[in-house]
DNA sequence: CGGACAACCTGGCGGC
DNA sequence: TGCCGCCAGGTTGTCC
């Protein structure tokens, strides 16, 4: 599942094959349907001749900031992005979406096997792009905005960490993984939270999110590198896991078996004995 | 604001 | 072996 790190890792792989590089055609071997904010054909012809300046990420969206227009690629669930030699194959093909001819003569390609995936185009992406919190690793994320985003909220934790609106980037691996991090159970709700506890949640969140890109990003299932190999970090995650592939999974702190359950409809994962519910009367008095 | 739920999609898995 | 049915998940939209 394509979270910060996974498309972080895109982008930087795709950054000095792409940006310079001018766009001489886009093709879509099968119907658009509802991966294009404009007509297909509409898009193919604007961005004929736009040159890429700069790729970037905000949120989960891959940012092309071209000639006149900007190109935003949402990954989704399982969409692929990849630079290509045109009589290069590769194994996403089978699910090509977009191919768009460069002028060094290679491709960047767009695969989507469950078409949850978007290629926008627009000359105004603040108008299209939702409502987007802040990036959690840029410098302007302090423990003190933090904690004043979280003034005033009352939602469960896993599902404020989830919201693209209150912090932009997370998703459902590393919300679980900076939860596990910072002791906290998925259930805690915002306005429960102390002051060392709203500490440690921001520093887990950022670290988390810094594991996974420092190993390129978690390959549970579709997700893959441009290069098309497989990102390092599902070797280490804590809690998230599949329980189909991975049984008896542990807490990495005190070896309980992690437990699984559903908050807001997502699969969570998370240590019974290091993220209680609530701190218990005795231990909160215990430790003062 | 927040929770619940449906919808979008389809490969891959569990179950039989 | 083969077929059926369900689940996964990011996001949007609806409803209360």
């Amino acid at each position: 599942m394509p979270e910060l790190p996974e498309v972080e890792t895109v982008v930087r792989g795709l950054r000095e094959a792409l940006v310079g590089r001018t766009i001489l055609a886009a093709e879509f071997p099968k119907p658009a349907g509802r991966m294009t904010n404009i007509d297909a054909d509409l898009l193919a012809a604007r961005v004929q001749g736009q040159r890429v300046r700069s790729l970037s990420r905000r949120a989960k969206y891959i940012v092309a900031a071209l000639d006149r227009d900007t190109l935003l690629i949402h990954l989704r669930m399982t969409g692929r992005l990849y630079i290509r030699e045109p009589q290069q194959s590769d194994p996403a093909d089978a699910y090509l979406r977009v191919r768009f001819a460069l002028n060094d003569g290679h491709e960047l390609r767009f695969s989507d096997a469950r078409k949850f995936g978007r290629v926008l185009l627009t000359d105004a992406p603040d108008s299209i792009l939702p409502a987007l919190g802040p990036e959690p690793l840029e410098p302007e994320f302090t423990l003190e905005a933090f904690a004043a985003r979280l003034a005033g909220r009352k939602g469960v934790l896993k599902s404020l960490l989830l919201n693209q609106a209150f912090i932009a980037g997370v998703g459902n691996i590393y919300a679980d993984e900076a939860l596990n991090m910072a002791r906290l159970h998925p259930l805690r709700t915002a306005d429960s939270l102390s002051s060392a506890e709203i500490k440690r949640l921001y520093h887990a969140i950022q670290q988390a999110l810094e594991t996974g890109i420092t190993m390129q990003g978690a390959s549970i299932n579709w997700y893959r590198k441009p290069d098309g190999t497989k990102g390092e970090q599902q070797q280490h995650l804590r809690v998230y896991h599949d329980p189909r592939q991975e049984k008896d999974k542990r807490c990495p702190e005190c070896g309980t078996p992690i437990q699984t359950m559903t908050v807001g409809q997502r699969g969570t994962h998370f240590c019974p004995k290091c993220q209680k519910v609530r701190r218990t009367a005795a231990k909160a008095h215990a430790k003062g």
